[in-house]
DNA sequence: GCGAAATATGACAGCGCTGTCACGCTCGTG
DNA sequence: CACGAGCGTGACAGCGCTGTCATATTTCGC
């Protein structure tokens, strides 16, 4: 009902609701045994600030926005979990939304969802943070946002951004296939539209050249983030003439399908074909065997770049910073077979 | 910058600021012909209310809470889906925000979190909806809500729900179990908090009993809703001296571990072990063989609380609705095979 | 110990909207 | 034609907070 107000913090300690404002927002100009006792005041009351009123009255609502257009639900909630906990520390509120990131509107989209809150800023995620058009416009319209993208290296095109270095890490992946032994190896691509699945397609070609071994473009099958992609990419390579001893799935879903297909077809994983995801999802380590994959820390990821947000909000200075996702070994990779040992069931 | 307010469409419409909010508002007592103007004005302008402005100004901020204290993300994700679809659709704000409800503040948090941002009121999904102290104190708070609780029937206790018959698709489930012909079947419970695993557990009883089966406690393993919990508990099971065949999760993931437990002891599924789950999650299709559930509509379930909420909130009388999760069969669950060509690889 | 500089505090307006209430206008009725 | 009922509209206050600016108080140098 009746929460309480400023005021009513003001009158109990004897001081005026400014100084009560002060005191809360931690602004420096208020005497030492003022601010304790509105502190104790506070404390005593169980105030707590009405955002909504504070954003109204400010410049800003002290909340910012994270945007996201993505179909993989484990990323989504380490993502929002990562936003909440920079959120919570910062004392900034936290407003989460979906969007669709191919609307010719987007960025009018986000200007709306920013105008209507009054957020301080944007947490832009792939593949929204890609749409240059978009960032552009959002430039424009004044609003402050950070990105998190895929790249090698800082792209240092003024914008701010967390970087993901998705070509290493898939090197990485490919580099211990090969190590393993395996020469011939699958590609199951994610969507096109997504910057981080060409950069790991770099990182496949790359590895694949490092060890002197040609690419083959009948290994390399297009299809989008999600599982029966993966499941029927797989199919098609497991039909080829000469099939992949390895696949590298572009995310831990498509990897999933691949392990399945590999499953409905009688081949044991990781002795008849090894598969390899990313991401390290939960459904990574749940499968049965678990699946080797790059773990990409979307939670800590997504925090730095929300307290990046705010640190830009407050008119400090930020340097862009990356991550590269860690190889982890789990039971789904293993050394070739030798040919004539390979077994087909079913 | 500066977005459109109701004042910049008020005096281009050439009326008053108050107008233009009744006809935003779907107010009746304007003339058509001025709400026409209005309306025109609005869309020539883009104009959008500032929903901090609105929440402030207003008894509350059209925007209801969603509170969640869950593992899993494809639920939770689901979840708030169907919370956006509503809110989307009535013209209401969402706040999603996970908690912790075994907190002995819990209340009080809650209520700290609707005061904050005058939530007009809470969507509040298990397990937080069982806490019966908890809905009291809200209650007594002057908070409205909507909570979706597990329940053969409407509980009639005078708070709203939604109420899902865990117990009544979870005796589908073990009835198509035992109409394949098993016997010995497994019980893989979920947390002990959650009121959801214990009307499974009934379901499960129920169809045994009716079926004329005893109940064993030996194959009625404790655990909570997590992958390694279902591993293990069915490594215990497979164990037995007389180990069931057929295994039911009361949820995906534990499911999930079960498969992954089956497969790493090279038993086949469903051959050697049926393995059934609950919920529907993705998960239960993409693993290999897909798993036999009962389709629990997370998305629907909570867009229908939402609407609910918001009718309530409007000052209308609302009736409590049910759900019943529905049998779907898929590849994880077979005929047991006859005992002594059963086969244990490994 | 005095004035200037620095620091601490408060008064006040206003963010954009909605609730309340009062006013004018159009009806229908006797 | 006068009157009250009812509809359509607008003026105004105020939600709880922060930004701005003015004022009160302290601090420091010489």
């Amino acid at each position: 009902m009746g929460a309480i107000t400023l005021d009513d913090v003001a009158i109990k300690a004897g001081v005026s609701a400014k100084t009560v404002s002060r005191v809360v927002n931690g602004e420096r100009s208020v005497r030492p045994q003022t601010r304790e006792r509105v502190l104790r005041t506070v404390e005593q009351l169980g105030y707590r600030p009405n955002l909504l009123a504070r954003g109204l009255s400010g410049s800003h609502a002290y909340t910012v926005g994270l945007v996201y257009d993505n179909p993989n639900a484990y990323y989504i909630i380490a993502m929002q979990q990562g936003a909440l906990a920079a959120c919570d520390d910062l004392h900034f509120g936290l407003q989460m939304r979906p969007c669709n990131a191919r609307a010719a509107t987007l960025a009018e989209d986000l200007r709306d969802f920013v105008h209507r809150s009054r957020l301080s800023g944007l947490v832009l995620t792939t593949p929204v943070s890609e749409h240059m058009v978009a960032l552009r416009k959002l430039a424009a319209f004044g609003i402050p946002f950070v990105r998190i993208l895929s790249a090698a290296r800082n792209p240092d095109d003024g914008y701010a951004c967390v970087f993901v270095d998705d070509r290493d890490a898939a090197y990485a992946i490919v580099s211990h296939l090969l190590q393993l032994g395996h020469v011939r190896i699958g590609l199951l691509q994610g969507g096109k539209h997504h910057h981080a699945s060409a950069e790991r397609r770099k990182g496949y070609k790359d590895a694949l050249q490092h060890y002197g071994i040609p690419v083959r473009k009948e290994l390399m099958i297009d299809g989008d983030y999600v599982f029966d992609d993966g499941f029927r990419g797989a199919r098609r390579l497991f039909d080829l003439a000469e099939p992949p001893t390895a696949i590298f799935g572009c995310n831990d879903e498509i990897a999933a399908g691949a392990l399945a297909a590999a499953q409905s077809a009688g081949l044991h994983v990781p002795y008849d074909v090894s598969i390899a995801g990313f991401e390290d999802s939960p459904f990574s380590r749940h499968s049965w065997p678990p699946l080797t994959t790059a773990r990409q820390r979307a939670d800590a990821i997504v925090e730095r770049a929300t307290r990046m947000l705010v640190a830009q909000i407050n008119g400090n200075t930020v340097e862009n910073s990356g991550f590269t996702p860690e190889l982890v070994v789990r039971g789904s990779t293993a050394p070739p077979r030798p040919k004539r040992q390979r077994r087909q069931r079913q």
